[in-house]
DNA sequence: ATTTACGTAAAATATTTATTGTACGAAGTT
DNA sequence: AACTTCGTACAATAAATATTTTACGTAAAT
């Protein structure tokens, strides 16, 4: 209570810093990577390994870890400046768009492994609509499959748009930033 | 290759089933969360937990920990069956609301546990600018929080409402289901 | 040409999360 | 009333993830 002002708006932006944290889990990264980019975030600036490493009391190999991580998700960039020899990091300062990287890049994943099985699923059922002799029962269950791999094709497609509906931007035309 | 038509079709289901897992995955639920609402929903029908037990090979308490977890993200629900002892569980069978159960879920959690902080975070900033003597560096940091802080409200607002926005269904008229 | 500082691979350790085993109260059955 | 069966709390164990330590190749500084 009887802190000194500097000290007490360090202590929010500490918070503050946590805060997207904890938001940040929800997206399902790890802890530490919402921490770093919490506080690359509040220091308003790029930072190094070292001083990532300093602020977290973390190592600096786990720093290098977490921000390879951040990178890979379209979270945070790799900065060059002249004259400076440790890589500088950089995160995204817009929330929306942060929201949208991290939404993108998990969606965009689970979409690409999903190709691949489209293909074997709906090559066998094919196969084994054309060449096997049919009786009653196994061609309702045939049926059955065939229809719920049409939805789950479906349902692909639709993260698909719903990924490009987030990325390009048109979600706000419909959600808008307040 | 040579196997009974059946079989192969089992081998389908089976792999569909994984599949479904696979997507549950990037909604950040545990892999067997995943697998017990794919076996589920390839069932077609409720199941219990010895059943979900025989289907996974996994002991009966964790599936009770896996459906209350379930439960929970509201992607499945106990059925009573008169008569039958046991207690029944079944799964949305539309992906879509699937989708839509576990991203609100999500992100309400966040929502409500950032209004507690929402709070605190504003009236310390209050009475930070009414109460102390105020120089111009200080001055100038807390300008800067105050806005970060506003941006931080905003965006808390926009993901409020972008969860109405799902929940509602609004998002087809946007992005309709193929 | 040596030395120093950097970033990260690879292996080792620590922490967290998932899973099982035991036990027990509540409710149904005999 | 004694006996089963059910679901789950709680403690123990196993598996997966996060983190550190050590080591090493590369590039800048001396």
């Amino acid at each position: 209570m009887d802190e000194q002002p500097l000290g007490r708006i360090k202590v929010m932006e500490d918070q503050f810093a946590e805060k997207i944290a904890d938001n940040m889990h929800t997206y399902g990264v790890s802890t530490t990577v919402g921490r770093v980019l919490g506080i690359i975030y509040m220091n308003r600036k790029p930072m190094t390994l070292d001083e990532l490493s300093e602020a977290t009391g973390m190592s600096k190999t786990r720093m290098s870890q977490v921000v390879r991580e951040m990178v890979d998700l379209n979270i945070a960039e790799k900065v060059l400046q002249k004259g400076v020899r440790k890589d500088l990091y950089n995160v995204e300062q817009d929330y929306y768009q942060t929201f949208i990287s991290l939404f993108t890049s998990n969606w965009r994943k689970a979409i690409n492994k999903n190709k691949m099985f489209e293909k074997k699923l709906s090559a066998e059922l094919k196969e084994i609509t054309s060449n096997e002799p049919i009786d009653e029962e196994l061609e309702a269950k045939i049926n059955l499959l065939l229809k719920e791999t049409k939805e789950w094709l479906d349902y692909y497609q639709w993260l698909a748009n719903l990924v490009e509906f987030f990325e390009s931007g048109e979600i706000f035309k419909h959600v808008p930033k307040p």
